[in-house]
DNA sequence: GCTGATAGCCTATCATTGATAGGTTGACGC
DNA sequence: GCGTCAACCTATCAATGATAGGCTATCAGC
């Protein structure tokens, strides 16, 4: 008896999740082409096929469907870090690491604004630190590469957040006003990394 | 009689940007507190003491008072970074313009989003590259400098927006994700502006 | 089978927002 | 005086995020 009622439930709640899914996926494809402030929960709501309020029975708010797309943002950048990071060892690897990070933000510009740029209220009550927590798991990648590098964990942990902190810059300027005249992007990339990275290759 | 026109011309239009300076005047205020999404256009009006239809008497749309104050935002770290480009010379004034720059952004947070995060539709109609023209007069503030030490002027203006995007990543990512677990701030300044600059004191 | 509970969804409706339409008023040139 | 016009108002829109309350099909338990 215990047994039906669980298989009941999981089955239920698999239809739960798949409709969550389903309406990650949708609002993932509207803000890829729209923006995170160009989709409204009516234009989810019609392409998953629901009505708009049904939307509020899998998410307690707007915000919330956001920072779900922020954390798959996360996923997608780790994946391309690890990958890099499974590849290749010391400076090198910080180097094409941080190349891996440019290269996310530019090809999948509306992940990297929800990830880094968005104005979620990320103190909120909603499962908001888990985009803090996603955020932290994909930091640590670039901090670990920098503690095979750097021996004190400290000074590690230092350089990390510094480089990542000149690399969004890089990134983030390039997709908020990109209407400013840049010098030509490859060279830019090229020399903002060479700056970065220019105390490890004394 | 023409002159009499003319004044009584130039008088009513002195009145009109009389109550355009008091409706930004207000607005600057509101943004400095609630920030560019927290503050309604009847707030703005309510402010001034006029109706919030009144307000598109001296501005098309929303967006066209953000525009304006992202030049006066722009006008402010001018100002700033004038003040310290007079005042030294060669690598250290490099060092404190980037100083600078980054304590503008800490300082005057919603002066900075407005100027250099803020999503406003830079290529629209209404004035907008007024605030590009803005950020571009702010902007050749640094670049100067670094053609004072670095002879080739493309090597110049590649080494100034390398560092400004390098700066900007610092203050934005402080201000977006405060809740990340950063360094010492002033340990992470330091040694940013250490990173950013080393190349110039080898 | 029948039945009561419940998950999942719907329609109807809010309050708030930016923006527009159209009328009123008061100053000013003639 | 009188037309003109700028500045402003009230009334109203459409769009948006969010809530209230009701319908229905599924399913455990008898």
């Amino acid at each position: 008896m215990r047994e039906k009622v669980e298989i009941a439930a999981s089955a239920s709640q698999r239809r739960a999740v798949d409709r969550r899914e389903q309406i990650l996926d949708e609002a993932q494809h509207l803000f890829l082409r729209h923006g995170l402030d160009g989709v409204t929960t009516r234009q989810i709501a019609q392409a998953v096929g629901i009505s708009q309020p049904s939307l509020y029975a899998h998410f307690p708010n707007r915000d919330a469907i956001a920072v779900e797309l922020c954390i798959r943002a996360f996923g997608s950048l780790e994946r391309r870090l690890r990958k890099v990071d499974a590849a290749m060892q010391g400076a090198e690897r910080l180097r094409e690491l941080c190349r891996a990070y440019i290269d996310f933000g530019l090809e999948e510009p509306a992940a990297y604004r929800v990830a880094f740029m968005a104005d979620i209220a990320m103190d909120e009550v909603s499962g908001t630190h888990r985009g803090l927590e996603a955020g932290l798991a994909t930091f640590s990648i670039l901090r670990n590469a920098y503690g095979q590098v750097i021996a004190d964990p400290d000074a590690a942990e230092l350089a990390a957040q510094t480089v990542w902190a000149g690399m969004h810059g890089l990134v983030s300027i390039l997709l908020t006003r990109p209407e400013f005249p840049f010098v030509e992007r490859s060279r830019l990339i090229s020399a903002h990394l060479d700056l970065l990275l220019g105390q490890m290759e004394p």
